[in-house]
DNA sequence: GTTGAGCGTT
């Protein structure tokens, strides 16, 4: 499974939401997506976790958590291709 | 500022 993190702050980076989630678990990815035009955040991300287990505990903890200066929105990611 | 890439062809 893998997890969505949106409204995420501009200052965020793939480094910073990685140590966040290791708060939880053991993060096996985490991909902060960027505009492939101008290259600045587009404000959310994607993270992968060890486990399920892990993953859900992460989504209960940083839903709805203000993280700088941001309210996280976190949930199950959708597959990429639809 | 809410769902991932690529841009020499989706």
């Amino acid at each position: 499974m893998t997890i969505y993190v949106g409204n995420l702050s501009y200052d965020a980076t793939q480094n910073d939401i990685q140590e966040v989630f290791s708060e939880y678990g053991t993060v096996k990815k985490a991909h902060l997506s960027t505009d492939r035009e101008t290259g600045r955040p587009r404000g959310f991300a994607f993270i992968d976790m060890g486990s399920d287990a892990e993953e859900e505990k992460a989504i209960a903890e940083l839903d709805g958590a203000e993280w700088m200066g941001r309210t996280l929105k976190v949930n199950k990611a959708r597959p990429r291709e639809n």
